[in-house]
DNA sequence: GAAAATTCATTGCTATAGCAATTGTTGCGC
DNA sequence: GCGCAACAATTGCTATAGCAATGAATTTTC
């Protein structure tokens, strides 16, 4: 039977993101948190609506994800100066370290997910990713 | 930047699935339903353990998926005669209708996100998604 | 500078998803 | 055939996700 590429798509990425989990546990984490900490790591500390727009989900999620976030002692949230509507989300030491964790933990997972890819097959791979993800108004990748 | 392919992976089937709820409201169903009609439309009348099985997410997940499914009329729940365990459920006319206008109206969007790709490039990404599938565990595609 | 529009965080409601525990039913070992 | 293991559906709890509405603060408009 052919399956649409809709389904290989969703299948794939919910059995990745279930086998991702026990990576993940092993630091505390859950299996949505890292890309919240991936943000803060790479640009500093942000809103929530930027924490929101990189992740590309409704400012609710955030504003639900980080009370156990801070509750772990991942990260900080308190009242920007200049606009008080804004917060101001900062990593802390544990969720830096935490998230520096994670990164060497995913190669694991990724060479198992990508095992018998060639180098090329992998950028093929990334490459139709990314123009579907546009093709469907992605904005961000 | 670098993006990982889990990151690429889930990402485009966040985008995805955000892409096709328009589609799927005109036709009054819901982003997870269209698996479960698929199941029943293809294998016919199923237990809620087929149906978990062939969609690949917990028993407790169809269990109550299947309410409101229930009550927009898409299908219909009963004892199975054979093992008192087993529920059975079955397509209604309703129910066949709309996932057979679901897979017609799929068409437009699939061809929204796949625009560019050739045939050779529409398979290989079939391909690809399908290793990867089955090197994180999937079992059923 | 005051009224209106916009923006940010939050909360309520629902849907999707996993895991653990419970209940009822079947099947198996002996 | 009886007790026990296995299985099916369900329920409770939590996490992730969208949408609508609200309240507080800021920006725009006039």
């Amino acid at each position: 039977m052919e399956y649409a590429i809709h389904t290989l798509l969703a299948r794939t990425a919910h059995v990745q993101q279930n086998a991702m989990r026990p990576y993940l546990q092993k630091l505390g984490l859950t299996t949505g948190q890292p890309k919240v900490l991936r943000c803060l790591a790479m640009n500093g500390p942000c809103s929530q609506r930027m924490l929101a727009d990189y992740c590309e989900v409704d400012p609710a999620v955030i504003c639900r994800m980080l009370d156990p976030l801070e509750r772990s002692g991942f990260l900080t949230r308190k009242q920007s100066q200049k606009d008080r509507r804004q917060g101001e989300v900062a990593l802390t030491e544990k969720g830096k370290a935490t998230f520096a964790a994670w990164e060497e933990e995913y190669e694991k997972f990724e060479s198992r997910m990508l095992a018998g890819f060639s180098d090329e097959e992998r950028k093929a791979l990334a490459g139709f990713l990314k123009r579907a993800y546009r093709n469907v108004g992605g904005r961000l990748l």
